[in-house]
RNA sequence: UGGCCCAUGGUGUAACUGGCAACACGUCUGGUUUUGGUCCAGAAGAGUCUAGGUUCGAGCCCUAGUGGGCCAACCA
């Protein structure tokens, strides 16, 4: 608590903040954490319950869990598990567990108050009908034919409506507010639609079922919730949600003294994944993925099975924060929270994944070893294990070259590395097949080298250690090993089909060679797989195989680095150098902005930062994650550029045009015709 | 020819009722290291969308503009 307190507040614990200073007692603090049992929860997901949650912790208030269940059309009871077995996985304990559906005759009861009071009537046109009439956002709507209903005919259509004498789409009940009101949801909202369909709690006791805004905030009356937060886009349900609670706190105010506030945040968003509960359900259904936990969903069971921690979960949530401001989250910092938890907890133990031979032609032929190793460095109560040793290993196809330049620390012809916790070995040849692939390579090890034995050798630095087990030991395990799903960075923004963004080889399966110290592992069991990442045994695993998830990869600076040597050969001094595309993205940015002397002299700047980049590295700025107009702006006068020095065009290049030249911003679709 | 919300380094968030723009991720240096991990030390990168105004002083207040988002399901 100490601890928190010096944090600044986020804008949400600012008004709960606010309005216990203004005479809301702490008692009185309730949330609700309310999803709709129709899905997965996903990452997204947690946010909202972080927020909720978070506040009752803080706080020390009651959090309800509340299923939304006014859709009997689309949810089940398998999602309310799920859901709540998410939550609590995720440490979070709700107060009470309640259900829309609970509520359903206190609704009904109200409902036939306001109707009495003429506040509700019964509409008993086609929906078509209703669309037409409501108008658009620009556009006022018209009172349809049913709106001046007396009380008495409107009880008595909504009791036949609730016994059932009306087939579906006939009737509904509408609230009678404004036909007119500027905010569209206003203009006599829905409250209750005809629905002969069976609903996993009430069964068939209800053929009528009330509409999300006539439920929610009532739902949030009868619990006595202070705080209702939610995202968004929600923000112009506001408005009705206080018309409603209004009119029921009219009848019931002695019975429940509170009003909820509702109140709104930014959803989360995370690059290279879709976050619709409706877009995860059609990966599941049309099998792109095996299952709503699928390693590779960024559903919480998704991500749960592929290694990542409540911890870790929780470190992101935090550090992403809570405002109003659309944002998208780079995965690097989900990826960082969950190795900076795993770094700490995971047992370190080695395995091979792609493997190559490797003979130590001077170690006796049937001796074996057991080595000394530390189970984790970063925890030294994890205490110590054993690894056997023999003249036969394996190493990571990877780590050997013939030959190799100074930057490369692994083991080349003649030279010498140290295998983690055992010798310094050097290598000396190769055996090669026909086709040329390297089949073992000999290499010599000097044994006084041990790690740990003290000796004067043991001491001796060489630049590389690699992991490694011996072939005999080893165990066979299957690891899958996972990439992004989608391969561009806002899959679901776009005009195609997200479907389209798939990654086709975002699994990979292959077969490893894992030290046997894993025989007992369980599923959801964390390792890191030294200098390769960190794996979690997944829930297929058997005693005869064991299967292991890939979590994330360590951070690896020498992937980045490898590029590098093999573009370019000059060693540029390039200090601290901004790379020209987020310049030109940045000069974009302002560029509607400026004055036409400015944008000239932008534009000169632009061009002369493109001038000479690969196409490559500026391709980014033609794909459509470039939102922004000025963005797009900067993009065409880079491509004028890059086509005028010989680009050639391509499918990106002239979609990219065709959409600028037809886009509703003059300056935009002026600098896209001219190409 | 509408209403509402939003605008701070590449990304995400800070900056308490106006007072030197900070933190995290990412990037880059260097050091330690039997994981090219961790850890440690350091650096680059924004002058806060634009134009005005109020003020001794504006990221914060006001006006206008620009850009982005949401709203026209018998979904939630």
């Amino acid at each position: 608590m100490a601890t928190e307190s010096n944090k600044p507040l986020n804008f949400i614990e600012q008004i709960v903040e606010d309005d216990l200073n203004n005479g809301l007692s702490k008692k009185e603090l309730r949330f609700r954490f309310p999803p709709e049992p129709n899905g997965y929860l996903h990452i997204g997901h947690t946010k909202a319950i972080g927020i909720s949650f978070g506040l009752g912790e803080k706080y020390n208030a009651a959090v309800n869990l509340r299923f939304d269940d006014t859709n009997p059309t689309k949810e089940e009871q398998a999602y309310v598990d799920a859901i709540k077995e998410d939550i609590s996985w995720l440490g979070y304990t709700w107060d009470q567990e309640c259900y829309s559906s609970d509520y359903f005759d206190q609704l009904f009861d109200w409902a036939v108050l306001m109707i009495k009071d003429g506040k509700a009537y019964v509409d008993s046109q086609s929906s078509a009908d209703m669309a037409k009439q409501k108008g658009t956002p620009t556009q006022p709507g018209v009172d349809g034919p049913y709106r001046n209903r007396t009380p008495e005919e409107n009880l008595e259509l909504f009791l036949q409506m609730r016994n059932g004498d009306f087939e579906e789409g006939t009737h509904v009940l509408r609230a009678k507010i404004d036909m007119k009101h500027t905010n569209m949801l206003m203009r006599d909202p829905i409250m209750y639609r005809i629905l002969h369909a069976s609903h996993h709690r009430t069964g068939s006791t209800w053929c009528i079922y009330p509409m999300y805004d006539w439920t929610h905030g009532e739902s949030d009356y009868i619990e006595q919730i202070s705080h209702s937060l939610c995202s968004l886009e929600f923000k112009p349900h506001r408005e009705l949600y206080n018309w409603f609670k209004n009119c029921v706190y009219n009848y019931s105010y002695q019975k429940y003294p509170k009003l909820p506030k509702q109140r709104e945040f930014a959803r989360l968003n995370l690059n290279y994944t879709i976050m619709s509960k409706r877009k995860l359900l059609r990966l599941v259904e049309e099998g792109v993925v095996a299952g709503w936990d699928d390693p590779r969903m960024p559903t919480i069971s998704g991500l749960r099975r592929r290694g990542y921690t409540p911890k870790a979960i929780k470190k992101f949530i935090n550090t992403v924060g809570v405002a109003k401001r659309d944002n998208s989250i780079d995965v690097s910092l989900l990826e960082f929270c969950v190795r900076e938890d795993l770094n700490k907890t995971a047992p370190r133990i080695m395995a091979v994944l792609d493997p190559v031979k490797l003979i130590i032609t001077n170690y006796q032929q049937h001796n074996t070893e057991f080595l000394d190793a530390e189970n984790n460095p970063e925890d030294p109560q994890s205490g110590s294990r054993t690894l056997p040793f023999s003249k036969t290993l394996y190493i990571e196809r990877d780590d050997f070259k013939e030959e190799a330049n100074s930057k490369y620390f692994r083991l080349a012809l003649g030279k010498e590395v140290r295998l983690k916790n055992a010798y310094i070995i050097k290598a000396e040849s190769v055996i090669k097949n026909e086709e040329g692939d390297i089949q073992e390579i000999h290499c010599t090890y000097d044994p006084k080298s041990l790690s740990g034995s003290g000796t004067e050798e043991s001491l001796r630095k060489v630049k590389g250690t690699l992991h490694w087990v011996s072939a005999a030991h080893a165990i066979q395990a299957e690891v899958r090993i996972y990439d992004r799903l989608f391969s561009h960075e806002a899959p679901d923004s776009q005009e195609e089909d997200f479907m389209t963004f798939l990654n086709p080889s975002s699994l990979h399966k292959t077969t490893a060679f894992v030290e046997p110290n894993i025989s007992n592992v369980q599923p959801n069991d964390h390792f890191q797989f030294q200098r390769l990442g960190y794996f979690c045994v997944d829930q297929d695993s058997t005693a005869a195989k064991v299967v292991f998830n890939k979590t994330v990869g360590l951070r690896d600076n020498w992937v980045k680095k490898k590029p590098k040597e093999s573009v370019s050969q000059k060693q540029t001094p390039t200090k601290h150098e901004r790379k020209p595309i987020d310049i030109i993205k940045q000069l974009g940015k302002k560029y509607t902005n400026l004055p036409e002397q400015k944008q000239l002299k932008v534009k000169a700047e632009i061009q002369q930062l493109s001038a000479g980049v690969p196409y490559k590295e500026l391709e980014p700025l033609f794909g459509t994650a470039a939102k922004k107009v000025g963005t797009r702006i900067a993009a065409l006068i880079v491509l004028k550029e890059l086509l005028s020095k010989g680009q050639e065009r391509n499918q990106q290049i002239d979609e990219f045009i065709e959409k600028a030249s037809a886009d509703s911003n003059k300056l935009l679709a002026e600098e896209a015709s001219v190409l």
